[in-house]
RNA sequence: UCCGGCGUCGUCUAAUGGCAGGACAGCGGAUUUUGAUUCCGCUUAUCGGGGUUCGAAUCCCUGCGCCGGAACCA
């Protein structure tokens, strides 16, 4: 339930198109139930947080449920700190999964009984193989596997067996319990697979009651059974497990059968996802733990300072499809400026400080008002800002022999202080080592709250802090984590060496006052610099903050050389020779010389045994073409296994499209209505008035009422886009009842057009 | 190599036989008391080769490339 309001509408994807189908079609008396299933050994990183959004918000958005469920089948794994973090992880992403909490360890008993019927009913074997043993008797992926000489067991055999496994009577290791499938199956996943195995080891929720614990591909969809789910989604590196899926709900004839469907996992540019190295990286210290603001764990984006509503608008972003992906970290930068624009106050503070006198200034500090929210942002609020004889910048806003596009300070120049004054440095200030150490300038009095001065239009503005009111912090400056765009991809380069040793910066900084009063978890950003928030190491007075994110910098970027473009696929020279092509099977050959027709209709026809009964029966190589392009189309789409009619009725389709009857536009109609089962060509022809015309006057007044409705595509057309006669003459076509002859429709379209 | 999946702007993703669209990134301009934001504009793509069709990113054949699958992990 559960997706709050402001959770970003979802486009549309091939999974919610599915669920969409699904209930329209009624399957599942129109009910949804998805669900979330971690295994708890591990934190919840962003690619989880795509899963997360995907199945609570197709089930908020069709109306119904979706699960938490810990896939805790593996006791030496698992732990309960992991449940508590995934709960408050997926809570804290917005979600709520009410009273649908579940554990695939309270199904134990339940997935044991079933376990039991399996071997009554001869599908699972107790086998006694050892581990090496039973990888080489299962093949490999291009050799079928041998049966284990433990498969023909008889059932009282296997059942007593089993039952001393579940007593402890066994070692680990010394037997399991195998799905009986087939071991020759071009799926290893079928190749009779463990589907429990012995474990002596304590399980965090049910201590020492079992010990034998079921496997994932058992486990798991059984789960989904008892917890009548509609819709498993789950990543694609289980697509091949998904006949297993559908056997074991099958063999176990349970009543409720879900469906799993795949998308492609999130992969993120600058850094790595996958458990093991997320996991390497905290005990390897690399990182400070779990949640190291670096790290693309949920803990890590929580502590950084990201809001929920920015990880769910970048999931919404992302999309959801089968290609293996790497999504630009830009974009989930996009998503965290985005949201933090409209939320963070806007204050000062100076990350690295340098001294600024003002000579001039002869008087008590100046209570400046400073606006927390920049013109464009409807919020109210503001605060006093102090400003003294004695500021702070930044060493970065200063240059001795700046180029002319820097408008900051610089000997001689002008520039405006935020909010205050606008000042003009008259002197340079060095150390024995030739460092800046100090700027002396005078401020302009008629420039209070930062009026330009008569005259000077252009001027730059900076950032500044009062050096007797500023306040001492701790800051913490996180950038991405690793240095290179795929972290791992290189051959013979250890991806740890591609962490960017300059991922986190620690610096002393100054900020206004008013940020005394600031809470832990409170964000801001600081003008020019980026946004920031109060870090829980905060102690007291002693603030620590942690930048979320820096503004984007077009100064920086001007100065930055232009990136070689990385233009042009390393593709194109192989295209030179056509690659040797397969060559024909027999069955194929047979077919080409019988009937006279193309390789590549022989082929096509060979790989489909449907579409050679129809040949047969058509005795008739002249169906071939239609055969090939069109019945196999609607055969491969429907994923029929037979057609209520027989090749004859092909041949007299194609007589009907030869004489000029039926167009071939028309034929496909019929085709469509033949396998619908309603009758012959002709009868069809007859009874739905499919006849083709080419009565030019009856198409030529179609074409004008098309032209007459769709001006703007004339115009475009007119403008150039020759695209634009290809939906004009489908329109006029369809306007005819689909009846128009096309090749008539697009001559007379084309004259139009032109006229 | 066997089975399965996937190939669309630099990146992610739409277009379900009929005008290749959007977002991010990039580039240019306007506005700006944040070189931010906002606004406007621009560049850039259907993996190659054949076929079917009036019309193909989409259907068929084929080549190529990438990913997943041989845990008593999930």
């Amino acid at each position: 339930m559960s997706a709050p309001i402001e959770t970003p509408p979802a486009a549309s994807d091939f999974i919610r198109d599915k669920v969409r189908a699904d209930v329209a079609a009624g399957k599942y008396g129109g009910r949804v139930a998805t669900r979330f299933p971690p295994e708890p050994n591990g934190y919840l990183h962003i690619g989880h947080a795509k899963s997360i959004c995907l199945n609570f918000g197709i089930a908020a958005e069709f109306g119904g449920v979706c699960h938490l469920r810990m896939d805790d089948t593996n006791p030496t794994t698992e732990d309960p700190e992991y449940v508590a973090s995934i709960q408050r992880d997926v809570k804290w992403l917005g979600f709520d999964w009410g009273e649908n909490m579940f554990f695939a360890s309270d199904y134990y008993d339940a997935l044991y009984e079933l376990a039991e019927k399996l071997i009554t009913l001869g599908r699972a074997y107790v086998c006694d193989l050892t581990e090496e043993q039973m990888s080489e008797y299962r093949g490999t992926i291009s050799e079928p596997g041998r049966d284990s000489p433990f498969r023909e067991r008889s059932v009282e055999e296997n059942l007593d067996r089993f039952r001393r496994m579940r007593k402890g009577e066994f070692k680990e290791g010394e037997c399991v319990l195998r799905a009986k499938i087939d071991m020759a199956s071009p799926n290893m996943k079928m190749r009779d697979p463990p589907i429990y195995r012995i474990k002596h080891a304590h399980h965090y929720r049910t201590g020492d009651t079992w010990c034998i614990y079921p496997l994932y591909d058992y486990a798991h969809c059984l789960s989904d059974s008892f917890e009548r789910i509609t819709h498993s989604i789950c990543t694609m590196e289980f697509e091949s497990a998904r006949e297993l899926y559908d056997w074991v709900v099958e063999a176990t004839e349970v009543p409720w059968v879900p469906k799993q469907t795949e998308f492609a996992r999130l992969n993120l540019s600058y850094t790595v996802m996958s458990k093991r190295k997320l996991l390497e990286l905290v005990e390897g210290k690399h990182v400070s733990g779990w949640d190291d603001p670096r790290l693309p764990t949920i803990a890590g984006l929580r502590r950084r300072g990201i809001r929920p509503e920015a990880i769910r608008e970048f999931c919404a972003r992302i999309g959801v499809a089968k290609n293996l992906s790497t999504v630009d970290v830009a974009l989930l930068e996009h998503c965290i400026r985005e949201d933090l624009n409209a939320e963070a106050p806007r204050v000062l503070a100076v990350l690295d400080p340098l001294k600024v006198t003002i000579t001039n200034w002869d008087r008590e500090p100046d209570e400046l008002d400073a606006a927390y929210w920049p013109h464009d942002i409807p919020r109210e609020g503001s605060r006093k800002v102090p400003f003294s004889g004695e500021l702070l910048i930044d060493r970065e806003d200063f240059m001795e022999s700046p180029p002319k596009d820097f408008h900051r300070l610089a000997p001689g120049r002008a520039v405006r202080l935020r909010h205050g004054y606008v000042i003009t440095c008259n002197e340079v200030i060095k150390d024995a080592a030739g460092a800046v150490t100090e700027l002396r300038c005078t401020y302009d009095p008629e420039t209070r709250g930062g009026a330009a001065p008569a005259g000077q239009k252009k001027l730059g503005t900076i950032h500044w802090v009062s050096a007797a009111h500023a306040l001492d912090v701790e800051v913490r400056l996180y950038d991405r984590l690793f240095s290179v765009e795929q972290p791992g991809s290189t051959e013979g380069v250890d991806w740890k060496s591609e962490l960017d040793p300059q991922s986190l910066t620690v610096v002393r900084a100054r900020v206004e006052p008013s940020l005394a009063s600031a809470k832990v978890g409170e964000r801001f950003q600081f003008e020019r610099l980026g946004f920031f928030i109060v870090d829980e190491d905060t102690r007291g007075r002693a603030l620590v903050l942690n930048r979320v994110i820096a503004l984007k910098d077009g100064y920086a970027k001007l100065q930055k050389p232009k990136e070689p473009e990385k233009r042009a696929r390393p593709q194109a020279p192989a295209a030179e020779k056509p690659a040797a092509e397969k060559a024909l099977s027999r069955e194929a050959l047979a077919l080409k010389s019988t009937y006279g027709i193309t390789d590549d209709e022989a082929r096509a026809l060979a790989n489909e045994p449907l579409l050679l009964s129809l040949l047969e029966s058509a005795g008739r190589s002249e169906v071939v073409p239609f055969l090939v392009n069109e019945v196999l189309r609607e055969i491969r789409s429907k994923e029929l296994a037979s057609v209520p009619f027989d090749g004859t009725a092909l041949v007299e389709l194609q007589l009907l499209v030869n004489d000029g009857t039926l167009s071939n536009k028309l034929a496909k109609d019929v085709l469509a209505a033949m396998i619908a089962g309603e009758g012959s060509p002709r009868e069809i022809v007859d009874k739905r008035g499919l006849k083709q015309t080419t009565d030019e006057g009856a198409i030529l007044a179609a074409i004008e009422r098309v032209l007459a409705a769709n001006a703007d595509a004339v115009a475009r057309y007119r403008a150039g886009n020759q695209n634009v006669i290809g939906a004009l003459t489908g329109l006029s076509i369809k306007e005819t009842g689909g009846r128009a002859n096309p090749k008539l429709v697009g001559e007379l379209l084309r004259k139009k057009l032109a006229g």
